[in-house]
This record gives C-alpha cells, structure tokens and sequence, in this order.
DNA sequence: TATTTAATATACCAATCGGTATATAGTTTT
DNA sequence: AAAACTATATACCGATTGGTATATTAAATA
C-alpha cells in the first residue's frame, strides 16, 4: 500500500508530466504545477527536491506509459517480424495517442533537453539506445526463426527505423498534418517486406 | 547605406539568432540578449518592439542563412537531378555548418514554438512549405529534361525527402551522433538512384 | 485520548523577468 | 557653433521566478 505522500506523489508527476512534455523544462514554473495539481509550493516541494528533479519523474512517467504501451501493442503477436510491423502499426496512430501525453516525449525532451543542464538529455539518449537495442534484437530473433534475412545488419536497421519514425512525428506535429507518419509507416512497411523479410 | 540604428538593429539580430535557436524563446532572457550584445535595454528596445519580435527576426536571420546556403551549393550544377542529389550532399556535411546557427533552426524552433502564443510556428511551416515546393518543383523539370521518371509523384516524394532529412537532423543531435545524418544522406541517394531516377 | 510523527499550507526571500520613462550622449541640420 | 533630432544608457516598475523556514493540519502511535 501507498504511503499518503507517495500517492501525492505519483499524482503530481502524472498531472505534470503533459506539462512538461508540452511547455519543455524552463518554459514549465512552479506555479503551472501548483496551479495544475491544487497544491501547494509545501506539498511540492515536500516530495521532490527541486524543479529538475519534478521535469525528470515527469519525463520517466511519459517513457514508462509509452513503453508500455508499446510493448502491450506488440504482444497481440508471437512473431518477431509481426511485432516489427505492429511497430510500425503502433505509430501510424501515434499522433492522437502522443497528444494525451503532450507530444512525443523523445521529440520534445530531446530538443528541449539538448542545450541544458538538467540530466535529461542523458536519459532521452537512454531510451532510444534501449528502444533501438529491443528492435535489433527483434530482428536477430528473427533471423533464427527464419522469417528475417540473414544478412541484414540488425542495429543499423533498426537506427534506420527509428531516424524515420522520429522524423516523421517532427513533420506531423510541426505541420499538424498526419499524412506525414501514416505515409512514413507505409514506406516503412514496404522497406521491411521487400529488403528484410525472407 | 544603413543608419546607424540600421546597424544597430542587423548586428543585434546577427549576435542573438544562435542563442534564441540554442535555448527557444522562454529560456532566452533579455539579459541573454544585452549581455551578448554589450548594448543596454535602450538600445535593444529602441530598435525592437518586443522580445517575440526579436525571436522572430533571429529565425529568419537562421533561415536566410540556411536557405542562401543551400542555394549557393545547388549551384553547382545546372541540372535538376544533380540539384537533388546536391541537396541531400548538402545535409551530409549540415551538423557541422548547423551548430553554427546553434542548431537545426526548422527543429528547434518547430518543437519550440509548437506550443506557444508566438507567431514562430507559422514562419517554420511557411519555410517548410516553400522548402518543400521547390523541391517538388526540382523533380518537375526533370521530367521535362528527361532526367526523372513521369511516374513520380514530386510533392509526396518532396515530403518524403524532407521528413527523412529532419528526422535524421534530430536523431544526430540529440545523440551527438553524425551516422544518422551521413547514413540517411546515403539511403536517400538511393532512394534517388533506383526510385526516380530515368 | 494524548502524544508524536508525517505531510501540507502559509508567508516570505532575493533574484530575475519583460518592459518603460526619462536622462544622456551622438549625430545632423541649420 | 547652436539647435534639432536620433539613438543609446540609466534607473526604475510591478510581476514572477525557484526555493525555504515555519506554522498548521492530518495521521499514526502510544
């Protein structure tokens, strides 16, 4: 069971997050959060050390709903290269999901993050090279099961993947227009069938 | 010839457009912009109305910058194949010439101002539009040189194009990392060589 | 129920925010 | 050189910034 202040906390950081993630860590004050959870400076600051360290749980809890997500996706299949294309599945509907969280959390934080001196940038960098290493391995497993091409270099594949699901989001946010992910998941789709697939 | 609030005004612009592209517009502070000038708020203030409206002429100071680059390095050649295949040869070498602007000016200021009351976001759409217009327009010609296939549709492959660049773009700087940009450039090139080229 | 402990609210801090009114300095024009 | 005009510097404004010390309230223990 869950301690009061730890209640109080996991709820300011699941009311921040999308503040955060929307505004960027300078843009976000202390009286966006206090205002956005009804609480006070005393009870913020009673369960977190300072901003940065509200604008980190804020990011992780993004990632970890994202993630899960994901990962829940994926496993309506057993088979490496379905779960490739359920990648690819999951984020042709990712622009209305993303805007519950207040965009993309990797696109954001890693713009925002990037020219700071928060730690943030450290854990973005985290999670793509942990996203990016899940998608390599996806493919080596399916090298073994025979429903991917051996000779297919599976981190470069999956960096590749990965640049073209971000740029993607970068256009549809930044022009407000999905044709740019859905139109980037079809390539994508095409790229798997015809150069991975056996 | 300029006056002298002319200069004034251009060498304010010149000094602040890499710290408004490198911080966003919240985090850049007037202080930011007096100290990296060495002139006081009269001066700044004298010659801009407000912050946004320097924000937005640093952008397009970036923007000039960017598009008269790109420009010069088409030139290299007359036709338009070659043109395009200059392109993605200039964003090969772009992380380098980028941090002189203090970043990629399309992405920092398209997730930046992706959120804010400033007029930022429709300046960023507009460059992309044309950006991707004369794109489009690049593949048009040839076709009528006969250099490009009449099948191909310009303006989806001049999105595509784009969205591939930006998302490069990101992932090479939020992971410090060239093989995004250089390996796109290739894959790109590619693309060029087997999917549009006569 | 009384007492101790945990958690939140209040009131305040110096520093900084964007912006302005006015004074001073520089430059032209007469 | 004097006057008029332009441009920059100074000093200040109220509001807001992140953060803290302390008072108050709520919960757990005795």
């Amino acid at each position: 069971m869950l301690t009061k202040s730890e209640k109080t906390t996991k709820y300011i950081i699941e009311t921040v997050a999308p503040i955060f993630n929307k505004k960027g860590y300078e843009a976000t004050s202390m009286n966006d959060i206090t205002s956005a959870t009804g609480l006070t400076k005393g009870a913020i600051y009673g369960n977190f050390k300072n901003k940065e360290a509200i604008a980190i749980a804020a990011f992780n809890e993004n990632i970890n709903s994202l993630l899960k997500k994901i990962s829940k996706h994926q496993n309506q299949s057993k088979s490496p290269l379905e779960k490739l294309y359920l990648i690819t599945d999951f984020y042709t509907n990712y622009y209305d999901y993303s805007k519950e969280l207040g965009g993309c959390p990797i696109l954001n934080i890693g713009v925002d993050a990037n020219h700071q001196d928060t730690s943030l940038i450290e854990q973005v960098r985290l999670v793509i090279n942990k996203t990016q290493h899940n998608i390599s391995k996806l493919i080596d497993w399916g090298k073994e099961t025979g429903e991917i091409k051996l000779e297919v270099n599976s981190q470069l594949f999956a960096k590749r993947l990965y640049s073209h699901i971000q740029g993607a989001i970068f256009m549809t946010y930044t022009m407000d227009d999905e044709h740019y992910l859905k139109q980037a998941m079809i390539e994508m789709n095409l790229i798997i069938k015809n150069e991975i697939e056996n």
